[in-house]
Order: C-alpha cells, then structure tokens, then sequence
DNA sequence: TCAATCACG
DNA sequence: ACGTACGTGATTGAG
C-alpha cells in the first residue's frame, strides 16, 4: 500500500463492522510479511533468535479473540512457498524473496495458530488470497458476518454487505476496517469496480502495471464516470488527448493487470465456512510458545483469553459429551430451538434435550429447525440460518387477534404435556421446556394452516419475510445527531417560555402535562366552555382547544406546548439515546402483533416519525442516507381505495383510478354532483373524510364528530355516497354477511381474522365487529401486498449483488438505503417489484422520490 | 396499571 | 335509546 495522507474522514475509521463478525478469515502469509517489516528486527529472544514477525502476528492473533469474540477464525497459507515464485507464469515474479530472518521464523507461525484454537488453511496449488476469496463469498452467501483481514489492496474486491477488511495501514497496531461504504468513499467505487481499478492504476506493491499517468484519483472519477475498464477504454477518446493516448496505448496491459487483479471466488475447495469454529485456546500451549518466544506482555494477558470465549458448554447433565462435533450430526430430523437472552435450548424427540451454545446452533445444518420467532433466532445466531417452522407465526396465522403468544400458554392450550426437564436451574429448565413445546406444536399448526389454505403466506410471505426484517433490524438507518440537536435545543427554550406564559396567563402554576389540571384551569378557573367529557373529566384534547381558540389567549400557548413538548419527549429527546455505536437507528419489527396483519415497530417506533406539521418534517430529515448512499422512498398511492375498487368492482371507481384521477376529488364530484372544475377545497376534503369512513367501516356519527358537521348531514353525504358507488355498498353487506356466517374475514391473500364480535348480543359490540371485518379486507390485503413486494425486492437486490438495502417499512411505504450508482437500476426494481406484488383492478400505483434525507425523499 | 393524548398509516 | 369511525406505540400524570 502506498503511504498515503490521512483524510478526515479516515481518522473516523473504527472497527465497527468487525465487532459483529462470526468469521474472521487471515492472509496468513501477507500478515507474517506485513509484521516482519513492521516490527524491527533486533525484537529478539535473549539467545538471538528473531521474533519481530511472530510477535505482530501473535498480537494480531490475540487481539482478534480478545477483542471481537469471533466464533472462527481461520489463518489461509500459501501452499507453493512464495521464495520459489519464479518458476510460476504468474505475473508477480520478481517478489524479492523471503528474507531469511523471516524465514527462520516461518515454521512457527502455524503452531502459533492452532495454539489459539484457530485453523490453518492450506490447499494443495493454491495461493492464501484466492481460499480466502472464495471462502469469503461463500460465507457473504451464507449472509455470515465475516471479516478479511490482509493488506492487498486487491482485497477491497471482497467487501461486501456481509464482508469487511481489515487493514493494518500502520505497523498491526491500529487496524482499519472497510465496509462497501468506505471503500466508496475512499475510492469513489464500489468494491465490485476494484479489479478494474487496479487494472487502471496499477499496484506497486505487487508489481502490476497501470496506466502511466493514472493514479487513484483520476481511476477512480473514471471507473465512477463509465462504469467499467472496458468503458472506459472505449470512451478513451473522449479524455484529453495525452490520456486518452496513454489508455489507448496501454489498453491490453490495463487488461491483463486486471485480470490479475481478480480474486478467484470459485475455487472448489472441500471447507465450509460455517465449519471453521473455533476450539477453546490451550492455554498450557500458548503459554509454552509465548515463553520460548519471550513474550512477556502475552503471557501476562493469556487469562483475558478466557472471558472472550463463548459460553460455556451445555448444562444438562448427560448429554455435554455431544456438544461439538456428535450434535450437528446427531440432529437430522425436525428440531426445535428456543433463543431467550441470548441462550439457547434444543429440543429433538424426547432425546437430546439441553442448552446449546450458540456456534453449536449455527452448525445444525441438517436439521429441521423450528424456531418460535425465527427473526429472533437469526438475528442471534446469524442470519443465514435455515428455519423451516416459526410457531409464532403459524399461531399468528391462525389467530391474528391474541394479545400475546406465549408458548407455555400456547401448548397448555392445546393440551400438550411436557415431562419435567432435569436442569441446573429454573431457567435452563424453561428454556427447554419452552423449545420442547414448541417442537410439538408445529405439527398440529402446519396442519391448520394447510387446511386453511395459509400455506402460502405462510411459506411464501410471512416465512420468508423474518429474513428481511432481520436484516433491517441488524441495518438500521442513520441518524445526524447534529441536526437533531439544533432542533432540540431550539425546542427545550420555546418550551420553557411556553410553560412560563401559560402560568402567568392562568395565574398560577400548574402542570401543562396533566389533562386533568388543564380542564381545571381552563373550565373552572377561566370559565371557558368546555365540551366532550371522558371518564376523568372534561376533554382538554386538540380539537376542543382548536374550537376554544378565540376564547382565551392562554389556548394558544397550551397548544404551541402540546406540540412541542410531544415532539421533544417522544422523538427529539429519546432517539438520540437509542443511536447504536454505528451512528445508526435499530427498530425492532413486530410481525406478530397486529391484528390486521400489519407490521409495528417498537424501542423505537420508527411508524411513527413526525410528517405533518412543518416542524415534523425538520426532525423527519434527521434520518439521512450514508455518505455515497441515498434514501429512496416508495409508497403506494391510495392502496386501501385501489383494494375497494378491486374487491367491489365498482366501475365508477375503477374507472377513475384508470384514468389516474384524483380519488378524492373524482369522489367529491360524484357523490355532490359538482363538476370537477368547480369542486371546492372542502369539499374534496369531505369527499376524502367519506372515503376514509368507507375504509374504516364508516358510521354517521363517526364521520359527523370528524368533519364537525351535524349528524344528519353525515347521514346524508354516506348515503349519497353508497347510492353512487352500489357495488361498494353490496362489498360492505357482503362482507358482513360473510363475515357473520364464517366468524372471520378474508383477505385476498388468505389471511383471516376472527370476528367474534358480530356474534355478540350488544348491538354496540356489533357495529365494531362490522367495521372491523370490513376494515380487515382492505387493511389486512394492503399488509399482504407490501409483504409480497418486500420479500421479491430482498431477493432481487440480493440476486442481483446490490448493496441497496431496505431500512424501514411504513404500512404504504417502503425506505431504502441505496449507493448512488446503484439509484437507476434500485429505482427501477423497487418501482416493478410494489407494483407487481399483486394484479389488482384497478393496478396498484407507486410514487417514488429519492432524498438525502428522508423528508427530501417523500417530497 | 389505566386513561388521555398524540405521533404515524 | 344507544354511542362508534380502522390499526399501531410512547409518554405522561393519576391513583
């Protein structure tokens, strides 16, 4: 590597993404050069012997374990000594041969290794760089969290959403880590243009030519501008003339270096990833080596080695003999796993039952693993891991409406008996009783689910659908806290002024917060009118103060207060909190939660980020895009309105989606036959309020209370309105009548929700039970679409290698995070893949808007 | 723990 | 003669 200026933006660079890596996979070979020359050579035992090359590398070694916590790590080695490189056709022939006090030490390095419980890799012809290139791809495709650590510039190539590296720029003291993200802003491209780059610029420090002339800058603006070498080639005559000569002249040089630049990603080499675990440190070993050595700072540190290990081993008695190598293979049938806190029981048959460490839950490749919250167990033991069953979704399945699903409740249910686990203590005990119940209540709900016809989204959505959420959970959206803390601290004073004003207007003080002290103060003290009244009191909400507004001055300020104080308390004050190390967001979805098959996100609930008040949509463009990337914003326009088109079949609808007219106002004009150039603000938004009230099971006193209109008007606009439109009047009766017949509605996708309360004797309980199966058709098919379209846009960016990636779904919307090369093509994708998730009548519609931050996106 | 309020769709 | 718009989650004060 060329010794290069620190930028700012390098001096940021921290090992962020290496924290979570299961894998680490080591140049053996490149880090043994790279420590020898950092180090100098009088490091020497006191009887001479040179130790500067193992003392970089067993550091390095020992930081790994010490400060990550891998689950493996694996230490690749050449096979052909590189010394005897010129009898190789490779390019890189004139290597200088290994120095002789590095190769004295060479015999040591691999005992070294095991030592730490590591593995060596070596594999007959071939070279560290290209195992460790194709060992990495493999585990990016297994989605292992996995970082490379070499100094090649070659193996930016390998940097992947999954795929870090790791770099030593200085000596093996301080280590860089490169995301996609980084090597982009680095070099102005993504990891994938790498082999073109150095064809372009060339390497020094493995003898690859460039083009003369073209250092990293100019490759980089290049690849960026055309793409690719070749374009760039072919586009040589559009540069100025001495480059474009130099380019021309050099074309097939530039060729060659790149091929040579390419890692072989393909080798066919009998290792798994996933099988590159590692042992337990022998200490006595490690401690024998650091001695010879004369290691002393090591040999003092041996002990921190241990608290960096995995948890321990099982804990049931009687089974701990199978734990490593006898339980992957032991476990070929169906198998259950229970994650809680970060432990985890299995559960098979009435045989193996016990508590797992986690890299022994990542190994069951062969088993059938069922799992309550599939999303859970990947994100906790990575999420490539294959479930085949989530019992928490199969029992969403069935009843949507459960407030929780807890699974002793669910297998007490079903009357499934547990035998008593012998345990260490209660809580192993429950583990494994929990994932022994769940083993036995997969059968009974796949059966339901199949009889039912959910199959389908079970397995083609909601499964599948873990994976994605998992992934947004683990990606999470970036925050600029210096935004944030402008707004806030601009808040906190207006806030303090309000709070002032409002005691000096009211004539004493009182809590603003407190409802119950507002309504005394506005109602009884300054006798102003009062209006609805709740179990509490009187009503102090948004719209008895809107209506009170003229009446007293200190209205205004209560309202001002309301608004800002919500703001700082649920959003501008807490976020900043929940900011992870990596400067970013994560939600948690819900995917079992809501009734209507709707997602809900929680700690914190990123649905609900402010959009409709100017100062809302301030805080909303705190959420930005990393550098290079952009937010992308897709939503689907008038979804629920288009579903009631389709499932009705009205034509006047239909016809005006068709004609892509403005539903609120096409509605408008129908039901208060006004032509369309004369319609008035309010009366398309009474139109819009109508339409509302269809979605949501409309009554007349529900829209009368929400347009603030008398009751017989309200009346009068619904019946207007289903006079109109008759088909949706016949979907609405049709609904109920199913509805009330079957004992649960039916979204178009199979999804059911019971509806128990149509059954009810109070006429009340009835009219609920009617506005929710109605409400469920259009709600719950939205929920089925966005669904679809979320697993077909995961599968094609990863299909198609993007690092774009989804961060946030919104009910309607969908956010993604996109590197700016990639904005033509993801745009393209995201917009077919939401409006083919499903053919409805009329077509589902999309809008989609791109942003460096998340306001700028939606407008 | 509940009710009220309000942020979102 | 009732008393209702559908679905969420977070915060706050009251009891």
């Amino acid at each position: 590597m060329s010794p290069k200026t620190l930028t700012g933006a390098e001096l940021q660079l921290d090992d962020g993404p290496a924290r979570d890596s299961e894998l680490f996979l080591v140049d053996g070979n490149n880090l043994a050069y790279r420590a020898f020359f950092a180090l100098p050579e009088e490091l020497a035992t006191s009887e001479g012997f040179s130790t500067n090359a193992l003392l970089g590398f067993t550091n390095m070694l020992f930081k790994l374990l010490s400060d990550y916590r891998p689950r493996g790590v694996a230490v690749a080695w050449d096979t052909k000594p590189v010394h005897r490189k010129e009898a190789s056709p490779d390019y890189k022939i004139d290597r200088r041969p290994m120095p002789d006090l590095l190769r004295e030490q060479f015999p040591h390095f691999r005992p070294i290794v095991e030592a730490f419980g590591y593995r060596n890799l070596e594999f007959e012809g071939w070279e560290a760089d290209d195992v460790i290139a194709t060992l990495a791809t493999r585990a990016d495709e297994a989605a292992m969290k996995t970082t490379v650590v070499s100094t090649d510039r070659d193996a930016f190539q390998l940097v992947s959403e999954n795929v870090a590296l790791m770099m030593t720029p200085r000596g093996v003291a301080d280590v860089h880590v490169y995301t996609p993200e980084r090597v982009f802003s680095r070099y102005g491209i993504g990891p994938e243009l790498i082999p073109d780059f150095i064809g372009l610029k060339g390497d020094t420090s493995d003898n690859i030519p460039g083009i003369p002339g073209i250092g990293d800058k100019t490759a980089g603006q290049l690849l960026a501008q055309y793409g690719s070498l070749e374009a760039v080639i072919e586009h040589a005559a559009e540069l100025s003339p001495a480059r474009g000569k130099a380019i021309r002249e050099h074309a097939d040089q530039a060729r060659f270096s790149k091929e040579l630049a390419t890692m072989r990603r393909d080798l066919e080499l009998d290792c798994d990833p996933e099988s590159l675990v590692l042992s337990p440190p022998d200490r006595s070993q490690l401690k024998e080596i650091f001695r010879r050595f004369e290691f002393r700072n090591l040999l003092r540190r041996v002990d921190e080695l241990d608290a960096a290990l995995p948890s321990s081993a099982p804990v049931v008695e009687g089974v701990e003999v199978l734990w490593r190598e006898a339980v992957p293979q032991a476990v070929s049938g169906e198998a259950a796993i229970q994650v809680v806190d970060g432990r985890f029981a299995l559960a098979q048959g009435e045989v193996l039952v016990g508590e797992w460490r986690v890299d022994v839950v990542r190994a069951l490749r062969d088993a059938k693993l069922v799992a309550h919250d599939a999303k859970l167990l990947r994100r906790a033991a990575g999420r490539g891991i294959d479930v085949a069953d989530d019992t928490l979704l199969m029992a969403y399945l069935v009843d949507p409406g459960r407030p929780t699903y807890v699974l002793d409740d669910l297998a007490e249910e079903r009357g499934i008996e547990l035998k008593p686990v012998p345990a260490a203590d209660e809580e192993t005990e429950a583990l494994v009783r929990q994932a022994a119940a769940a083993l036995r209540l997969a059968p009974p709900l796949r059966d339901k689910l199949a009889e039912r016809g959910q199959d389908g989204l079970y397995r083609e959505i909601e499964l599948p659908l873990t994976a994605v959420l998992a992934e947004m959970e683990d990606v999470g959206i970036r925050i600029d806290t210096y935004r944030m803390g402008e707004i806030t601290a601009r808040l906190a004073d207006r806030v303090e002024e309000l709070e002032a004003r409002a005691h000096e207007l009211a004539g004493e003080e009182f809590m603003l917060g407190s409802t119950q002290q507002v309504a005394r103060i506005l109602f009884e003290k300054l006798g102003l009118t009062a209006g609805r009244k709740g179990k509490t009191g009187y009503s102090t909400d948004t719209r008895v103060l809107r209506s009170i507004r003229g009446e007293h001055s200190i209205v205004e300020v209560i309202e001002e207060w309301r608004e800002l104080s919500k703001l700082l308390n649920t959003y501008l004050g807490p976020l900043p909190e929940l900011i992870g190390e990596d400067g970013r967001l994560h939600t948690t979805f819900n995917q079992a939660v809501a009734s209507t098959g709707r997602l809900s996100t929680t700690n914190p609930n990123l649905q609900s980020i402010p959009i409709r008040t100017e100062l809302g949509r301030e805080i909303r463009s705190a959420f930005v895009a990393e550098p290079g990337f952009r937010l992308l914003s897709a939503d689907y326009s008038q979804v629920e309105l288009r579903i009631l088109a389709h499932v009705s079949g009205e034509p006047k609808l239909r016809d005006a989606f068709a004609r892509g007219e403005d539903i609120h106002a096409a509605t408008a004009s129908e039901v208060l036959g006004v032509p369309r150039a004369e319609l008035t603000k309010d009366q398309r938004n009474v139109a819009k309020m109508v339409n509302f009230g269809i979605i949501y099971g409309i009554s007349a006193f529900g829209l009368s209370e929400n347009l603030e209109i008398p009751r017989e008007q309200a009346q009068e606009y619904i019946d207007a309105y289903l006079a109109r439109f008759p088909l949706v009047q016949d979907f609405i009766q049709r609904t109920i009548e199913q509805a009330m017949r079957d004992g649960y509605s039916t979204t178009l996708l199979g999804r059911r929700r019971p509806a128990p309360e149509l059954r009810a004797s109070n006429r009340q309980t009835r009219g609920f039970g009617e506005r929710l199966a109605v409400n469920f058709v259009m709600q719950g098919t939205a929920a089925d679409i966005i669904k679809t379209a979320m697993v077909s846009i995961q599968r094609r960016l990863r299909a198609e290698g993007r690092a774009a990636r989804l961060v946030l779904q919104v009910h309607d919307e969908l956010l993604l995070e996109v590197p700016e090369v990639e904005l033509s093509a993801v745009r393209e994708l995201v917009r077919a893949e939401l409006v083919g998730a499903y053919p409805l009548d009329p077509p589902l519609a999309v809008d989609v808007g791109v942003g460096d931050d998340w306001n700028e996106a939606k407008s």
